[in-house]
DNA sequence: TCTTTCATTTGTCCTGGACAAACTTGCGTG
DNA sequence: CACGCAAGTTTGTCCAGGACAAATGAAAGA
């Protein structure tokens, strides 16, 4: 994007793992086995992953995530990965008024307004309401940003950017409702290698309107210390987040182990882009398949809970 | 069925790298090396680490962040890491008033006592407005939660809670401010190994009732990154925050660097733990010290700038 | 007292082999 | 034809043990 953004266009294998959530020994049995990548090295013989390799490895990660496997694309080219990202994309359908909206949004991302973005977002909250402003505005535009992001149209930058003002806005949102003795108690937070705090605040955005009592601890919080949490603290409902970067089967084992941790009278939820189409994987635990179903997850849990809740 | 999670207190390699923030690399070379950990094996002699051991990482993990070195507390036993943990406290007086307040916010930490913590964060804002607020309440209370944590007194999700909670309550009297057009216009971020985001969030509440243009792109910003977006958004000043965690070296290397990729006219501020008492070395830096240095540093870039300004 | 030099510690990377879980495919049965 | 089960492939993760550079601490010099 910038003249500086490639003086040093090559990375080290922590460095890939890092941008493109594939394990460092993945990399390397890729090499060997399909002979992508195939980086430099350099005068110790470590590898040096070109820029270019590691948006193709970008763009295969997220076709992987979406049922492919790394024999057939790994030796693909460019533009049969980006004809396959295409066939992907079909289905995410809706209607135009609503996509001209989110690619307003997304202007306001791409081109560092911060102020334009931010109150563009504070106006759309109050318009439509907390839920319907999470489901029809914030929920399609970190899609559409994380989009722009894997095809590599906006940098690192204008996703923080991104992230950091809705934030903001979610947050203020959040604290202002700030139920106290309400039910059921929802402890919030995600794995630890998930950093991702977005699918939390909207998850919280969801539930905080319906009276619930929530409590999100952020990212990153070991198994053992959620169940300690859960347990500690009275709650209900364990509520994890996965984004779709997250590795499904870390996600899947991570939460079957969880499962096996807590009492069985708290419920544990999970919801994201991981664990999409996982249920029949994950006995024991609800599935949240977007945001909207967090409203019938709930209505569950309070229909299943009517008789002890009095 | 679930009989055998207490029972079976072992935790594969992977769970470990999880739990503790270790790399598998770290794990395997320890044992070489130290012989701790001492991980049992499975039938195919892949590493099963029992609970204890587990634990005990955890508590060398801490120390570690405090500086201590692997070969002198990796075959120490419990009772000499507690030992050890109780050394570092690092006694930080103030006035008694004052640290009863503190205590009592700190109590509520720990008690998981969520909404008590964020309704008495939220008066505490009130009474003592935005600035006041941020030295005299949250930084001795994230400093306390800091030795807390180094005591072993609090554990993660109360730490969690903790920062989750703050975020709420700056990020909500932050956006509220939100002016737009005041100069100089800052941008906020942490280098990319630097994941903690408070010292960002107190630093823009320092500034944004002074009528600075305050943008914070979060943590984790790229070098080449900030350069861009620094230069590409028109800015006057970036600002780093650097936690006491941080490898001073590595900041100072890191921040001169980035000065030396920013043009002349853009200033660098430095802030933080890591950077304390770093000033000589840091030319053409302007490190701030403390919160309060904020104002004054603040005061400096307008008296420079005051006939350019207007 | 402060900087520079040298020795030690320590985390990360390497190769190439192995294996179990997950997925695909083909087959036989209700 | 639907469906479940067995055999075959794919694929991610783990292992050992060697190597090296960056970080750190100690010693020497200005």
């Amino acid at each position: 994007m910038n003249d500086t953004s490639r003086t040093e266009a090559f990375l080290s294998i922590a460095a890939v793992e890092r941008d493109t959530g594939l394990a460092k020994d993945t990399l390397r049995v890729w090499e060997r086995r399909y002979g992508f990548p195939s980086p430099e090295r350099d005068a110790n013989g470590e590898r040096l992953y070109p820029q270019e390799q590691v948006d193709k490895l970008r763009l295969i990660r997220r076709l992987l995530d979406h049922g492919q496997r790394p024999a057939r694309i790994a030796g693909a080219s460019m533009d049969e990965l980006n004809a396959l990202v295409g066939q992907l994309r079909c289905d995410s359908s809706s209607d135009p008024a609503q996509a001209e909206r989110d690619a307003a949004l997304l202007q306001y991302v791409r081109l560092h307004r911060s102020a334009e973005l931010s109150s563009a977002l504070r106006q759309a909250l109050l318009k439509q309401g907390l839920q319907r402003f999470v489901i029809d505005t914030v929920a399609p535009l970190a899609e559409a940003v994380g989009e722009a992001w894997m095809r590599g149209e906006i940098d690192v930058p204008e996703e923080h950017l991104f992230t950091e003002q809705v934030q903001n806005v979610l947050r203020s949102a959040n604290g202002a409702h700030a139920g106290t003795g309400g039910r059921p108690r929802v402890l919030l937070t995600t794995f630890p290698e998930e950093e991702h705090v977005l699918g939390l605040l909207m998850a919280e955005a969801m539930l905080v309107p319906e009276g619930v009592a929530c409590l999100s601890l952020g990212a990153r919080t070991p198994l053992a210390d959620i169940r300690n949490a859960a347990v500690g603290g009275g709650f209900d409902i364990v509520g994890l987040s996965f984004s779709m970067a997250y590795p499904a089967r870390q996600a899947v084992d991570g939460a079957l182990e969880l499962r096996a941790m807590l009492p069985e009278e708290i419920t544990l939820w999970a919801g994201g882009g991981a664990v999409r189409d996982k249920q029949k994987r994950l006995p024991g635990v609800r599935v949240v398949c977007g945001l909207e179903d967090t409203l019938l997850a709930l209505q569950e849990w309070r229909a299943a809970n009517a008789v002890a809740a009095d």
